[in-house]
DNA sequence: GTCAACAATCTTGTATACAAGATGGGCAGA
DNA sequence: TCTGCCCATCTTGTATACAAGATTGTTGAC
């Protein structure tokens, strides 16, 4: 159980960034030859990835890929907001003060990252701020489940970052939240974060739909 | 992919009921012959049930269950109350009429197995409301990820409505629920359907607590 | 007597062989 | 020429054979 373990992961990235276009059917005997394995390891990897969703695996036809519609990219980034919002509620009673210095911390470098038009540097503090907000849950259990979500929804939030303005926009969502954090007050702090992760969603269906008009 | 998810869901249920206890190993070939299938069907089921969380596949040791323990359940029905209080919140605004009623029908059904001391007939009427609650959340991720986490949950949350004067009070939160999703009241509706359900980890939590005490 | 090392055996991980279902093309008939 | 049926071929699903690592029991030495 280790060779398979690889390539699954190989396989997801190369999903996740779009290498394997959506509804391409993936062939066994041929990524076995790539991969310079047999068959076995390529169909246990095939059914991780089919649990996880990437792929649809059809009786007696293969494997196919499957990249959310918009429709589900919707109700993907609604689930991370409100998962992340159940973050930010528990985190608001149990954060450490070395956590909350540290998102501060996060929040001063994005500021520069802001100034520079680092879209990279900003993404990078960027994920370092929601780890440690799943983290400060206090619940591993959940926290493993954003992480998990989180990952799927990577190539479309990157997307959404590039919006006109949004850097900034984040930014000050990211302060509201600790703001919250620090105050203790739960309420807020999950309305704050279910705010700026929701806004992903909308600035990313906005995009999707001036990308794509009246696509089908 | 056929005979392996009947093996799968197989397992699955003998692992949720308490047949295999904590710990065991399953056995590729025993197994295999009481199914009277090959080892491959098995593994591929073997690994579903590994990405699920309900076994842990040690490398070249074999597949072990893992039930999860005290502290995971109580993050389980953390995280679950979470999920349903999106739910509610989400609900609130999506609802329909017809749903509502229904919602108050079983309500009326729960009130009678009350009477009766019916804790399965409760059991059966009380699945009923969440699936619908789920399900009006008008999010379909949302609702599948809902009903994976509650079936994972499903032993301990039966356990859970054994306990003394639960079922009447279970009634009360559910009567809650449906008044603050008739308002079209999110904050509300989502409020009372997370106390709901993290209700029902404490009480698990204490149920646990009070059979085995000090156990490690 | 106890501990350590080695070997035999067992179990998992991987490759390959075999079976069965699905697809597509070709052939025949209308 | 078009349509429908059948056969060939391809691909998946399953079984089995093979390889490699782990465990355990036995034997020998201290």
């Amino acid at each position: 159980m280790k060779r398979s373990d690889r390539i699954a992961e190989t396989l997801e990235g190369l999903i996740i960034d779009g290498t394997f276009a959506d509804g391409e059917r993936l062939d066994e005997v041929q990524l076995a030859g790539r991969f310079e394995v047999s068959r076995t390891p390529l169909r246990e990897a095939f059914q991780r990835l089919a649990i996880s969703g990437l792929v649809e695996q059809i009786p007696r036809r293969g494997v196919f890929v499957r990249q959310p519609g918009p429709v589900q990219l919707v109700e993907m980034f609604e689930v991370m907001a409100e998962l992340e919002a159940a973050c930010a509620r528990l985190a608001a009673a149990r954060i450490s003060d070395e956590a909350l210095e540290e998102m501060k911390a996060i929040n001063a470098r994005c500021l520069e990252a802001v100034e520079l038009r680092d879209t990279d540097g900003y993404y990078y503090e960027n994920e370092r701020f929601h780890a440690i907000l799943y983290r400060q849950s206090g619940n591993s259990f959940l926290q493993s489940e954003c992480q998990r979500l989180h990952r799927r929804l990577t190539p479309f939030r990157r997307l959404q970052l590039r919006s006109r303005g949004r850097l900034s926009q984040s930014m000050a969502e990211h302060e509201a939240i600790v703001a919250a954090l620090e105050e203790g007050d739960a309420q807020r702090a999950a309305a704050e974060t279910r705010l700026h992760v929701a806004v992903q969603g909308e600035k990313f269906q906005h995009l999707m739909s001036s990308l794509r008009p009246a696509a089908e």
